[in-house]
DNA sequence: TAATTTATCTACTGATTGGTACAATAATAA
DNA sequence: TTATTATTGTACCAATCAGTAGATAAATTA
């Protein structure tokens, strides 16, 4: 759904001539590389191709379209690191591609290093209660969603003995962390992979 | 050494009416709270006690400030965390201390969340390369200091075999790493001591 | 004491900040 | 067409931004 209304019928007056994920796109480069208080109106307007009156129609204030950025954010480049988490892989293999991924997004060339959310939003959260519950929220669904794929391999077999699947998700998740928090700091792809299968090595290490 | 002159000898002119160490430690509450673009000159001048020419005097710019606040920083709340690492406990219980002092500078009541280095500056660094020189080297010197502790084990027998004390040293940081993160993000002080036990239990369970 | 040196204070600068009023434009509904 | 509804562009707002000029104050040296 690209529109405010996804019905059938069109709106009445004068319709939006942007595309909302489109712009919301442009102005997460924005805020992923100047973070929320460095990113000026003109920066983002700049960057989306459209003024500032019709940015506060579709998202309110700036803060509101730091929060509709966010949400573009998981679904694109979160979704990718999700995506890894589907294949029918042993779990080793899975956290390997899992951490793999999001190294890979967090040092890709032509974009921000580190990730929008673990960095930029999360730093920004601390003057903002609301954000922080929504951060809370979002880390929690993560946890659940990497627990649920080893509760999966546990029923199957698959997960090594001794290895609870939602301390093993906890776990990985915080290492997804400090990927990230390294790589906005200037770590290269290479040193973040040693540091990886350092990890996976100790995670799925025969006792 | 509390002025920019050690030696004995007084300086010339009028000299300095503040403690340079004590109005650091009010911007480094600022920027830790605030981050780099969310403080302004107005905030930390007030939180300082000082009027903007002595400001500039001292340090020269706002970028100036900040990067005495971080050392600021880095020799206290950071010596804190280090200090731990001097005990002579066996490297399990090390390993735990430091989690544990790293969840309490990073939870502590009345302060902000998280960490002015991890969190803050390493945010800000995305367009400043030599701020990010600086804190590759500060996490470079935070592994070699990790790292140097677990090697004195390895001699002494009491690090557990086959663990490496350079891998094991970036690990451990890289769980600090997330430890601040989570705290940034509203994470309480026994969710984060959870998942440090986690780790712990993880680095030294037998083979 | 007088001259020198440096820090502090007040007050200001031009630029930029987030946000908006208003008129023009473009669609639908009658 | 005519009325209605909603978005767009221009142009603006008061507030705040980082930084500074110049006068004053307080220390040293001579």
């Amino acid at each position: 759904m690209k529109s405010k209304e996804s019905s059938g019928k069109r709106a009445r007056g004068r319709p939006v001539l942007f595309d909302r994920d489109n712009v919301l796109d442009a102005a997460v480069l924005v805020f992923w590389e100047k973070g929320y208080d460095g990113s000026s109106l003109d920066n983002l307007t700049e960057a989306m191709g459209i003024k500032r009156p019709s940015l506060y129609a579709a998202f309110g204030n700036k803060r509101g379209l730091f929060e509709a950025a966010i949400d573009r954010y998981a679904s694109t480049r979160g979704g990718l690191e999700f995506g890894v988490l589907q294949h029918d892989n042993e779990p080793r293999q899975v956290v390997s591609d899992f951490f793999k991924m999001s190294i890979s997004c967090a040092t890709e060339e032509g974009k921000p290093r580190g990730c929008m959310i673990a960095n930029v939003a999360t730093d920004a959260a601390e003057n903002d209660e609301l954000l922080r519950t929504k951060l809370a929220n979002m880390f929690d669904q993560t946890d659940e969603g990497i627990a649920r794929r080893f509760r999966a391999d546990e029923e199957s077999g698959r997960l090594p003995e001794g290895l609870d699947p939602d301390t093993l998700a906890q776990m990985v998740h915080s290492v997804i962390h400090s990927i990230k928090t390294r790589a906005r700091a200037g770590a290269t792809g290479e040193q973040l992979s040693e540091i990886a299968g350092s990890f996976v090595e100790m995670f799925f290490s025969k006792k």
